[in-house]
DNA sequence: CGCCTATAGATGTATATTGTATCTATCCGG
DNA sequence: CCGGATAGATACAATATACATCTATAGGCG
């Protein structure tokens, strides 16, 4: 029970902060709109509960700020801004993801070179 | 309390099944080669507990089998191979990994074109 | 021999993280 | 007035992860 379902790139905790903070260093956004943004990104484990928590996290860690603002339709939002450490904060997230796509990469070309006995497509 | 820890590319579950899928897809190996070779391929974050629940866990779902194999050197090694499910196994979870590779570049590329008011080294 | 270390594998458990469902509220159209 | 879209928040169960611990074997050393 601890294999299950590897069909989604759910993306969890590692890639949702580092694209919350790079949305909102592109500019102040609120939770409903990042959480669309988010989605648009390729993102498909990304469930409203996990940012709203998340948002809410970062604040708490001083990585944004927020205010309460009201819309001329529909329900006032809360606005997230970057904050210093936020932008701090992108920067790390942004140096660990560059080591995990090399990881990535290198898994890959690992995975390409490999002799696959079946079903190989190769050519002469 | 959930953005905790973040200084660490601890890569889980994600990557920990298609690399030990890889890794045995290279020929049969032993648990603890394989926390070795994952720990070398640059996954700092592998550790016995998890690799050798890992291992029974995908035999379970008959990804790998094993069994008892002495050695003239220190106690008895479970021998792993892939089975023809797990080449399966390693096919798909590759093509998910290709998936998260797109995204990580693409919002990796998203980050180098930001205008960084802070500490930029633009000139003229 | 008795003890220590390295190798090898497995498990128990506390805590952290997730997924899912549910709840509140506001505005708009009909 | 009602239903749906927008917006945000939270409770709770289910999972996953990290960490420590436990077994066992072989080999070296005093």
């Amino acid at each position: 029970m601890s294999t299950q379902n590897d069909s989604n790139g759910a993306l969890p905790r590692h890639y949702l902060k580092p694209c919350l903070l790079l949305l909102l260093a592109e500019g102040p956004s609120h939770g409903y709109e990042l959480l669309e943004q988010v989605r648009r990104m390729g993102i498909k484990g990304a469930e409203p509960g996990g940012l709203y928590r998340y948002l809410r996290a970062m604040e708490k860690e001083e990585m944004v700020s927020s205010w309460w603002e009201p819309s001329q339709a529909g329900p006032a939002r809360r606005t997230y801004v970057l904050t210093e450490q936020g932008r701090k904060g992108l920067n790390e997230s942004v140096q660990s993801l560059r080591d995990v796509r090399e990881i990535l990469v290198s898994l890959l070309d690992r995975y390409d070179t490999l002799p696959n006995r079946a079903g190989s497509s190769s050519r002469s």
